[in-house]
DNA sequence: ACGTTACTTTGTAAAGC
DNA sequence: GCTTTAAAAAGTAACGT
Protein backbone atom coordinates (compact mmCIF):
# COMPACT_ATOMS: atom_id res chain seq x y z
CA UNK A 1 0.00 0.00 0.00
CA UNK A 2 1.53 2.89 -1.20
CA UNK A 3 -0.26 5.96 0.44
CA UNK A 4 -0.33 9.26 -1.88
CA UNK A 5 1.41 11.31 0.93
CA UNK A 6 4.11 9.29 0.31
CA UNK A 7 4.75 10.07 -3.15
CA UNK A 8 5.00 14.05 -2.26
CA UNK A 9 8.22 15.25 -3.92
CA UNK A 10 9.15 19.34 -3.56
CA UNK A 11 9.73 20.23 -6.80
CA UNK A 12 10.50 24.32 -5.58
CA UNK A 13 11.15 26.55 -2.80
CA UNK A 14 11.06 30.10 -2.72
CA UNK A 15 12.55 31.68 -0.10
CA UNK A 16 13.79 35.47 1.19
CA UNK A 17 16.71 36.98 2.83
CA UNK A 18 18.57 40.02 3.43
CA UNK A 19 22.20 40.42 3.74
CA UNK A 20 21.71 43.97 5.70
CA UNK A 21 23.89 45.82 3.75
CA UNK A 22 23.14 48.19 0.31
CA UNK A 23 24.72 47.03 -2.77
CA UNK A 24 26.24 48.57 -5.84
CA UNK A 25 24.58 45.71 -8.64
CA UNK A 26 26.24 47.52 -11.45
CA UNK A 27 29.52 46.63 -10.14
CA UNK A 28 28.54 43.71 -8.35
CA UNK A 29 27.68 42.16 -12.05
CA UNK A 30 30.64 42.83 -13.41
CA UNK A 31 32.60 40.76 -10.50
CA UNK A 32 30.20 38.18 -10.54
CA UNK A 33 30.90 35.74 -13.32
CA UNK A 34 27.64 34.91 -14.51
CA UNK A 35 25.54 37.47 -13.23
CA UNK A 36 22.49 38.78 -15.10
CA UNK A 37 21.93 42.24 -14.52
CA UNK A 38 19.29 44.35 -16.72
CA UNK A 39 17.90 47.08 -15.06
CA UNK A 40 15.49 47.96 -17.83
CA UNK A 41 14.05 45.17 -17.84
CA UNK A 42 13.59 43.75 -14.13
CA UNK A 43 15.39 45.74 -10.56
CA UNK A 44 17.06 42.78 -9.49
CA UNK A 45 20.19 40.92 -10.27
CA UNK A 46 20.38 37.47 -11.63
CA UNK A 47 22.58 34.75 -10.04
CA UNK A 48 22.62 31.00 -10.29
CA UNK A 49 24.21 28.85 -8.55
CA UNK A 50 25.05 25.39 -9.93
CA UNK A 51 25.18 22.69 -6.64
CA UNK A 52 22.59 22.98 -5.38
CA UNK A 53 20.54 24.34 -8.56
CA UNK A 54 19.30 27.68 -7.47
CA UNK A 55 18.49 31.22 -8.82
CA UNK A 56 19.00 34.15 -6.58
CA UNK A 57 17.32 38.03 -7.59
CA UNK A 58 19.81 40.32 -5.41
CA UNK A 59 18.29 43.97 -4.51
CA UNK A 60 20.25 47.01 -4.47
CA UNK A 61 18.37 47.07 -0.82
CA UNK A 62 20.58 44.12 0.01
CA UNK A 63 17.52 42.23 0.28
CA UNK A 64 17.33 38.60 -2.01
CA UNK A 65 15.33 35.91 -3.31
CA UNK A 66 16.03 32.70 -3.85
CA UNK A 67 13.86 29.97 -5.92
CA UNK A 68 14.47 26.75 -8.01
CA UNK A 69 15.80 24.85 -4.51
CA UNK A 70 14.72 21.51 -4.63
CA UNK A 71 14.46 21.42 -0.38
CA UNK A 72 15.04 24.08 2.45
CA UNK A 73 18.27 22.90 3.32
CA UNK A 74 19.34 23.42 -0.39
CA UNK A 75 17.81 27.34 -0.38
CA UNK A 76 19.99 27.32 3.08
CA UNK A 77 22.99 26.05 0.93
CA UNK A 78 22.39 28.31 -1.62
CA UNK A 79 22.26 31.33 -0.11
CA UNK A 80 25.08 30.32 2.00
CA UNK A 81 27.59 30.17 -1.14
CA UNK A 82 26.21 33.37 -2.29
CA UNK A 83 26.80 34.99 1.13
CA UNK A 84 30.90 33.72 1.02
CA UNK A 85 30.86 34.79 -2.52
CA UNK A 86 29.71 38.65 -1.52
CA UNK A 87 32.48 38.24 1.78
CA UNK A 88 34.63 37.40 -0.69
CA UNK A 89 34.43 40.57 -2.97
CA UNK A 90 34.50 42.74 0.72
CA UNK A 91 31.41 43.52 0.86
CA UNK A 92 29.96 42.95 4.67
CA UNK A 93 27.04 40.36 4.71
CA UNK A 94 25.11 39.99 8.56
CA UNK A 95 26.26 36.86 10.61
CA UNK A 96 23.85 34.64 10.18
CA UNK A 97 20.98 36.32 7.77
CA UNK A 98 17.44 35.52 8.69
CA UNK A 99 16.07 33.14 6.04
CA UNK A 100 12.11 33.12 5.28
CA UNK A 101 10.50 30.22 3.32
CA UNK A 102 7.73 31.84 1.56
CA UNK A 103 6.70 29.35 -0.92
CA UNK A 104 6.78 25.56 -1.54
CA UNK A 105 5.90 23.52 -4.56
CA UNK A 106 5.68 20.11 -4.44
CA UNK A 107 3.95 17.40 -6.56
CA UNK A 108 1.98 14.27 -5.68
CA UNK A 109 0.31 11.38 -7.56
CA UNK A 110 -3.18 10.36 -6.00
CA UNK A 111 -2.79 6.60 -7.93
CA UNK A 112 -6.68 6.86 -9.23
CA UNK A 113 -7.74 8.80 -12.48
CA UNK A 114 -10.00 11.85 -11.90
CA UNK A 115 -12.93 12.62 -13.33
CA UNK A 116 -12.43 16.59 -13.33
CA UNK A 117 -16.21 18.03 -14.25
CA UNK A 118 -17.27 15.41 -11.50
CA UNK A 119 -14.93 16.87 -8.89
CA UNK A 120 -15.80 20.19 -9.82
CA UNK A 121 -19.03 20.08 -8.74
CA UNK A 122 -18.99 17.68 -5.98
CA UNK A 123 -15.60 20.20 -4.59
CA UNK A 124 -18.10 23.01 -5.07
CA UNK A 125 -18.20 25.19 -7.88
CA UNK A 126 -17.86 28.24 -5.71
CA UNK A 127 -14.39 26.93 -4.38
CA UNK A 128 -12.86 25.39 -7.65
CA UNK A 129 -11.89 26.43 -10.82
CA UNK A 130 -12.03 24.53 -13.90
CA UNK A 131 -11.50 25.73 -17.21
CA UNK A 132 -10.25 23.13 -19.79
CA UNK A 133 -10.27 25.48 -22.42
CA UNK A 134 -7.43 27.55 -20.65
CA UNK A 135 -6.10 25.28 -18.95
CA UNK A 136 -6.25 21.41 -18.32
CA UNK A 137 -5.82 21.17 -14.03
CA UNK A 138 -8.57 21.88 -11.60
CA UNK A 139 -7.46 24.47 -9.65
CA UNK A 140 -8.63 24.15 -5.34
CA UNK A 141 -8.35 26.72 -3.42
CA UNK A 142 -8.00 25.04 0.61
CA UNK A 143 -8.40 26.67 3.40
CA UNK A 144 -6.64 24.35 5.92
CA UNK A 145 -3.65 24.56 5.39
CA UNK A 146 -4.02 27.41 2.99
CA UNK A 147 -2.45 25.96 -0.21
CA UNK A 148 -3.31 25.69 -3.66
CA UNK A 149 -3.91 22.23 -5.41
CA UNK A 150 -4.17 22.02 -9.20
CA UNK A 151 -5.68 18.41 -9.82
CA UNK A 152 -5.55 16.71 -13.20
CA UNK A 153 -6.93 13.95 -14.95
CA UNK A 154 -3.90 11.74 -14.76
CA UNK A 155 -4.61 12.02 -10.73
CA UNK A 156 -0.71 13.73 -11.06
CA UNK A 157 -1.38 16.99 -8.50
CA UNK A 158 0.45 20.00 -7.37
CA UNK A 159 0.39 21.74 -4.48
CA UNK A 160 1.36 25.68 -4.04
CA UNK A 161 1.48 28.45 -1.67
CA UNK A 162 2.65 26.26 1.34
CA UNK A 163 4.93 27.59 3.60
CA UNK A 164 5.63 24.53 6.07
CA UNK A 165 7.20 21.59 5.39
CA UNK A 166 4.57 19.71 6.43
CA UNK A 167 1.98 21.65 4.62
CA UNK A 168 1.39 19.25 1.47
CA UNK A 169 1.48 16.46 3.73
CA UNK A 170 -1.63 18.12 5.38
CA UNK A 171 -3.05 18.76 2.29
CA UNK A 172 -2.57 15.17 0.54
CA UNK A 173 -4.49 13.65 2.93
CA UNK A 174 -7.09 16.16 2.96
CA UNK A 175 -8.03 16.00 -0.46
CA UNK A 176 -7.81 12.63 -0.55
CA UNK A 177 -10.73 12.33 2.26
CA UNK A 178 -12.56 15.10 0.33
CA UNK A 179 -12.41 13.01 -2.88
CA UNK A 180 -13.28 9.83 -1.35
CA UNK A 181 -16.14 11.28 0.43
CA UNK A 182 -17.69 12.14 -3.09
CA UNK A 183 -17.35 8.71 -3.96
CA UNK A 184 -14.65 10.12 -6.75
CA UNK A 185 -11.80 7.73 -6.40
CA UNK A 186 -12.20 4.76 -8.56
CA UNK B 1 -21.14 73.19 -2.94
CA UNK B 2 -21.50 74.09 -6.59
CA UNK B 3 -18.78 72.65 -7.70
CA UNK B 4 -19.30 69.61 -5.76
CA UNK B 5 -22.64 68.83 -7.09
CA UNK B 6 -21.18 69.42 -11.16
CA UNK B 7 -18.69 66.86 -10.11
CA UNK B 8 -21.18 64.51 -9.21
CA UNK B 9 -23.34 65.19 -12.52
CA UNK B 10 -20.61 64.62 -14.59
CA UNK B 11 -19.47 61.53 -12.51
CA UNK B 12 -22.94 60.53 -13.07
CA UNK B 13 -22.73 61.36 -16.98
CA UNK B 14 -19.59 59.84 -17.51
CA UNK B 15 -20.79 56.72 -15.19
CA UNK B 16 -23.87 56.35 -17.48
CA UNK B 17 -22.17 57.03 -20.81
CA UNK B 18 -19.45 54.38 -20.09
CA UNK B 19 -22.55 52.11 -19.26
CA UNK B 20 -24.33 52.78 -22.56
CA UNK B 21 -21.06 52.33 -24.23
CA UNK B 22 -20.57 48.71 -22.46
CA UNK B 23 -24.12 47.83 -23.18
CA UNK B 24 -23.84 48.43 -27.09
CA UNK B 25 -20.46 46.74 -27.06
CA UNK B 26 -22.60 43.74 -26.15
CA UNK B 27 -25.27 44.38 -28.75
CA UNK B 28 -22.66 44.98 -31.17
CA UNK B 29 -20.30 41.53 -30.16
CA UNK B 30 -23.32 40.09 -29.54
CA UNK B 31 -24.76 40.34 -33.13
CA UNK B 32 -21.56 40.11 -34.64
CA UNK B 33 -21.42 36.36 -32.42
CA UNK B 34 -24.75 35.57 -34.00
CA UNK B 35 -26.64 34.97 -30.44
CA UNK B 36 -29.98 35.50 -29.38
CA UNK B 37 -31.34 38.48 -27.97
CA UNK B 38 -32.55 36.91 -24.64
CA UNK B 39 -28.10 35.78 -24.31
CA UNK B 40 -27.81 39.71 -24.74
CA UNK B 41 -30.03 40.64 -22.12
CA UNK B 42 -27.95 37.89 -19.85
CA UNK B 43 -24.52 39.84 -20.67
CA UNK B 44 -26.45 43.40 -19.71
CA UNK B 45 -27.78 42.00 -16.00
CA UNK B 46 -24.00 40.17 -15.33
CA UNK B 47 -22.22 43.50 -16.39
CA UNK B 48 -24.54 45.96 -14.57
CA UNK B 49 -24.42 43.11 -11.68
CA UNK B 50 -20.13 43.59 -12.12
CA UNK B 51 -20.90 47.71 -12.14
CA UNK B 52 -22.98 47.58 -9.01
CA UNK B 53 -20.02 45.20 -7.14
CA UNK B 54 -17.52 47.38 -8.24
CA UNK B 55 -15.54 44.81 -10.17
CA UNK B 56 -14.77 47.09 -13.14
CA UNK B 57 -12.16 48.87 -11.03
CA UNK B 58 -8.85 48.06 -12.28
CA UNK B 59 -10.59 46.39 -15.44
CA UNK B 60 -10.99 47.92 -18.55
CA UNK B 61 -14.84 48.14 -19.57
CA UNK B 62 -14.48 46.23 -22.60
CA UNK B 63 -13.14 43.69 -21.28
CA UNK B 64 -15.85 42.96 -18.33
CA UNK B 65 -18.17 43.67 -21.20
CA UNK B 66 -16.81 41.09 -23.34
CA UNK B 67 -16.67 38.21 -20.20
CA UNK B 68 -20.14 38.90 -19.25
CA UNK B 69 -21.27 37.95 -23.13
CA UNK B 70 -18.87 34.80 -22.92
CA UNK B 71 -20.59 33.97 -19.17
CA UNK B 72 -24.06 34.71 -20.76
CA UNK B 73 -23.40 32.71 -23.45
CA UNK B 74 -22.13 29.63 -21.42
CA UNK B 75 -25.14 30.33 -18.91
CA UNK B 76 -27.68 29.79 -21.71
CA UNK B 77 -26.33 26.43 -23.10
CA UNK B 78 -25.00 28.04 -26.28
CA UNK B 79 -21.23 28.80 -25.44
CA UNK B 80 -18.65 30.29 -27.91
CA UNK B 81 -15.23 29.67 -27.42
CA UNK B 82 -13.08 32.26 -26.02
CA UNK B 83 -11.09 32.03 -29.37
CA UNK B 84 -14.46 33.13 -30.97
CA UNK B 85 -15.30 36.02 -28.71
CA UNK B 86 -11.94 37.14 -28.86
CA UNK B 87 -12.29 37.41 -32.35
CA UNK B 88 -15.09 39.98 -32.12
CA UNK B 89 -13.60 41.77 -29.52
CA UNK B 90 -10.62 44.27 -29.22
CA UNK B 91 -9.76 42.53 -25.92
CA UNK B 92 -7.19 40.07 -25.94
CA UNK B 93 -8.19 36.39 -25.27
CA UNK B 94 -5.91 36.28 -22.17
CA UNK B 95 -7.71 38.68 -20.75
CA UNK B 96 -11.03 37.56 -21.40
CA UNK B 97 -10.48 34.58 -20.08
CA UNK B 98 -8.28 36.04 -16.60
CA UNK B 99 -11.81 38.59 -16.10
CA UNK B 100 -14.68 36.32 -17.00
CA UNK B 101 -12.52 33.63 -14.18
CA UNK B 102 -12.63 36.86 -11.73
CA UNK B 103 -16.27 38.10 -12.59
CA UNK B 104 -17.73 34.43 -12.17
CA UNK B 105 -15.68 34.19 -9.18
CA UNK B 106 -17.17 37.00 -7.31
CA UNK B 107 -20.37 37.44 -8.66
CA UNK B 108 -20.92 33.54 -7.80
CA UNK B 109 -21.95 32.46 -11.56
CA UNK B 110 -21.21 28.89 -10.68
CA UNK B 111 -21.45 27.82 -14.04
CA UNK B 112 -20.46 24.32 -15.17
CA UNK B 113 -17.70 23.18 -17.73
CA UNK B 114 -18.61 23.67 -20.60
CA UNK B 115 -20.23 20.44 -22.33
CA UNK B 116 -18.40 19.67 -25.48
CA UNK B 117 -21.92 18.22 -26.98
CA UNK B 118 -23.22 21.99 -26.97
CA UNK B 119 -20.41 22.85 -29.71
CA UNK B 120 -21.95 19.51 -31.86
CA UNK B 121 -24.91 21.48 -33.78
CA UNK B 122 -23.36 25.13 -34.69
CA UNK B 123 -20.07 22.87 -35.84
CA UNK B 124 -21.98 20.07 -37.85
CA UNK B 125 -23.92 22.87 -39.33
CA UNK B 126 -21.45 25.03 -40.48
CA UNK B 127 -20.27 21.88 -42.23
CA UNK B 128 -23.33 20.88 -43.38
CA UNK B 129 -23.80 17.69 -41.40
CA UNK B 130 -26.73 15.51 -41.22
CA UNK B 131 -28.91 15.23 -37.87
CA UNK B 132 -27.41 11.58 -38.08
CA UNK B 133 -24.29 12.98 -38.02
CA UNK B 134 -24.91 14.89 -35.18
CA UNK B 135 -26.91 12.21 -33.38
CA UNK B 136 -23.93 10.15 -33.49
CA UNK B 137 -21.36 13.03 -32.84
CA UNK B 138 -23.50 13.57 -29.92
CA UNK B 139 -23.25 9.40 -28.78
CA UNK B 140 -19.85 9.60 -29.05
CA UNK B 141 -19.03 12.58 -26.53
CA UNK B 142 -21.24 10.32 -24.12
CA UNK B 143 -19.83 7.40 -24.29
CA UNK B 144 -15.98 8.95 -24.09
CA UNK B 145 -16.61 10.96 -21.81
CA UNK B 146 -18.33 8.38 -19.36
CA UNK B 147 -15.24 6.50 -20.14
CA UNK B 148 -13.08 9.47 -18.43
CA UNK B 149 -11.60 10.76 -21.21
CA UNK B 150 -12.88 14.40 -21.11
CA UNK B 151 -10.90 15.29 -17.91
CA UNK B 152 -8.75 18.39 -18.77
CA UNK B 153 -9.74 18.18 -22.50
CA UNK B 154 -10.89 21.40 -24.49
CA UNK B 155 -14.47 21.17 -24.98
CA UNK B 156 -13.80 22.25 -28.97
CA UNK B 157 -11.47 20.22 -29.63
CA UNK B 158 -13.05 17.09 -28.32
CA UNK B 159 -16.42 18.18 -30.01
CA UNK B 160 -14.51 18.77 -32.90
CA UNK B 161 -12.74 15.37 -33.00
CA UNK B 162 -16.83 13.12 -32.11
CA UNK B 163 -17.80 15.15 -35.56
CA UNK B 164 -14.77 13.82 -37.34
CA UNK B 165 -15.08 10.91 -36.48
CA UNK B 166 -19.38 10.82 -36.87
CA UNK B 167 -18.39 12.17 -40.07
CA UNK B 168 -16.40 8.87 -40.99
CA UNK B 169 -19.00 6.56 -39.65
CA UNK B 170 -22.23 8.34 -41.60
CA UNK B 171 -20.20 8.31 -44.74
CA UNK B 172 -20.29 12.17 -45.19
CA UNK B 173 -16.88 12.88 -44.45
CA UNK B 174 -15.20 15.78 -43.64
CA UNK B 175 -11.31 16.55 -43.41
CA UNK B 176 -9.77 17.13 -40.42
CA UNK B 177 -8.81 20.54 -42.00
CA UNK B 178 -12.39 21.31 -42.50
CA UNK B 179 -13.16 20.68 -39.12
CA UNK B 180 -10.46 22.50 -37.38
CA UNK B 181 -10.96 25.32 -39.16
CA UNK B 182 -15.11 25.24 -37.62
CA UNK B 183 -14.00 24.67 -34.51
CA UNK B 184 -10.70 26.61 -34.57
CA UNK B 185 -8.42 23.83 -33.00
CA UNK B 186 -5.60 22.32 -34.88
CA UNK B 187 -5.76 19.11 -37.25
CA UNK B 188 -3.31 17.37 -34.40
CA UNK B 189 -5.75 18.05 -31.16
CA UNK B 190 -8.07 16.24 -33.84
CA UNK B 191 -6.42 13.48 -34.50
CA UNK B 192 -5.37 13.01 -30.95
CA UNK B 193 -8.72 13.41 -29.06
CA UNK B 194 -10.01 11.11 -32.14
CA UNK B 195 -7.71 8.25 -31.46
CA UNK B 196 -9.01 8.06 -28.14
CA UNK B 197 -12.71 8.37 -29.14
CA UNK B 198 -12.77 5.46 -31.50
CA UNK B 199 -11.72 3.39 -29.31
CA UNK B 200 -13.43 3.86 -26.20
CA UNK B 201 -16.62 3.25 -28.80
CA UNK B 202 -14.94 0.18 -29.27
CA UNK B 203 -13.94 0.99 -32.92
CA UNK B 204 -10.61 0.18 -34.37
C1' DA C 1 3.78 12.81 -39.25
C1' DC C 2 7.20 13.45 -36.22
C1' DG C 3 10.19 16.21 -32.72
C1' DT C 4 11.23 20.27 -30.30
C1' DT C 5 10.11 24.37 -28.04
C1' DA C 6 6.97 27.22 -25.81
C1' DC C 7 2.97 28.89 -23.96
C1' DT C 8 -1.38 28.21 -20.56
C1' DT C 9 -2.33 27.68 -14.61
C1' DT C 10 -1.03 28.04 -9.31
C1' DG C 11 1.97 30.43 -5.42
C1' DT C 12 5.78 33.76 -3.55
C1' DA C 13 9.27 37.44 -2.41
C1' DA C 14 11.96 41.40 -4.19
C1' DA C 15 11.82 47.44 -6.25
C1' DG C 16 9.69 50.37 -9.16
C1' DC C 17 6.67 51.98 -12.65
C1' DG D 1 -1.59 45.65 -12.54
C1' DC D 2 3.29 44.75 -14.79
C1' DT D 3 8.26 43.47 -15.00
C1' DT D 4 11.85 38.45 -13.31
C1' DT D 5 12.98 33.77 -11.16
C1' DA D 6 11.96 28.70 -10.28
C1' DA D 7 9.35 24.05 -10.65
C1' DA D 8 5.52 20.56 -11.45
C1' DA D 9 1.25 19.02 -13.75
C1' DA D 10 -1.17 18.06 -19.12
C1' DG D 11 -3.11 20.16 -23.09
C1' DT D 12 -2.57 22.86 -27.07
C1' DA D 13 -0.03 25.33 -30.60
C1' DA D 14 3.57 26.58 -33.75
C1' DC D 15 7.70 25.84 -35.46
C1' DG D 16 11.06 22.92 -38.46
C1' DT D 17 12.26 18.60 -40.75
Amino acid sequence: MSAPADSIEIQNVVASTGIGQELDLEALADDLPGADFNPDNFPGLVYRTQDPKAAALIFRSGKIVCTGAKSIDDVHEALGIIFDKLRGLSIPVDEDPEITVQNIVSSADLGHNLNLNALAIGLGLEDVEYEPEQFPGLVYRMDEPEVVILLFGSGKIVITGGKQTDDAETAVEEIVKRIDNLGLLD
Amino acid sequence: RLRKWQERIRTKDAGERNLQFALSEIDRMASALGVPRSVREVASVIYRRALNEDLIRGRSIEGVATSALYAACRQEGIPRSLDEVAEVSRVPQKEIGRTYRYISQELGLELKPVDPKQFVPRFASALGLSEEVQAKATEIIDVSAEQGLLSGKSPTGFAAAAIYAASLLCNEKKTQREVADVAQVTEVTIRNRYQEQIEAMGFR
